[in-house]
DNA sequence: TTAGTAATGAAAATCATTTTCAATAAGATC
DNA sequence: GATCTTATTGAAAATGATTTTCATTACTAA
């Protein structure tokens, strides 16, 4: 499952783009691929500098910057300091998902169950913010903050 | 306006915790509560400067950090490297509101014209996740993101 | 090849936020 | 009021994530 094979959806918005993909680009998309957790770019660059020691930290930086900017990742602040990031197509692995989040441990809950409302809701309002305000939206967050059993 | 009246609503948690009311943190309180732009540390640091020069930086962050957890003001991040803070109830300011941000430039847009199905949503969402996962929720967050006119 | 440009990594610089620590203010107790 | 105890505060130093700089290398296209 870690091979990219030659047509990943990605791909197309690189070239699209005119960005190359390379080996260090590939190497940050695949380890976001292979995990359910919320890593930050420390967490990606050790795990990328295990497989290629070659690979900076800068580069990783960067990488998930311009993914973001590509919508290819989501980038997210729990709140502890370090911006943690989350492949927003991951076929096999985490769906789509919004977040619960205890405002003192940083605990966070992943749910998907998403109900009736919600899906109907975001895509109303997407369209009428959309519309209004003249942007191109491409994406969405919605968090729960709060205090979990153990904080409370 | 600007007084803060015997009776604040905030006053209140403060003292369920025992912390004390006092000169910088009301201060802090009312700089918030007299804007409607969405505040870095700094920015309330300048203005409360201004007025009471004997206030300290960090005491502004730790007052915002405390505002955080009691639940009075909200901290977001709007992706420019610092954190921003609004009140979360502003009587004669802004009511309570989601974001629209811009990828790119960091614009960000509130809004509030709220569909029924947005309130409706959070309501039961709130709802199901506190009872399933034990926590008290007792905020949330909506934001979209996409790229402004001048940004796409 | 060759020229032109994108991508990369190491090291240095930034800069928001936190930690330390000694001084001060506020509350409670007598 | 005098005294004890603890919360709060501010300055300075430390931290740590993210960015910048810059020289080098990898691609691409002609
Ligand atoms: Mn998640
Ligand atoms: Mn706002
Ligand atoms: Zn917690
Ligand atoms: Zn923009």
């Amino acid at each position: 499952m870690r091979g990219r094979g030659r047509g990943a959806w990605w791909q197309d918005r690189f070239e699209n783009m005119g960005a190359r993909i390379t080996a260090p680009r590939e190497l940050v998309i695949d380890i976001l691929h292979n995990t359910d957790d919320h890593m930050s770019a420390s967490d990606v660059y050790i795990q990328a500098h295990q497989i290629n020691p070659s690979i900076g930290l800068t580069t990783v930086y960067r990488t998930l910057e311009m993914l973001t900017q590509l919508g290819i990742v989501q980038k997210f602040d729990f709140g502890d300091g370090k911006a943690r990031f989350e492949l927003v197509n991951n076929p096999g692995g985490k769906k789509h998902h919004h977040h619960l989040i205890c405002l003192r441990c940083k605990t966070i809950v992943d749910y998907s169950e998403f109900l009736e409302e919600e899906l109907e809701f975001v895509r109303k309002t997407q369209n009428k913010l959309s519309k209004k305000h003249n942007f191109q939206i491409t994406d969405h967050a919605i968090s729960f903050y709060g205090f979990c059993e153990r904080c409370r």
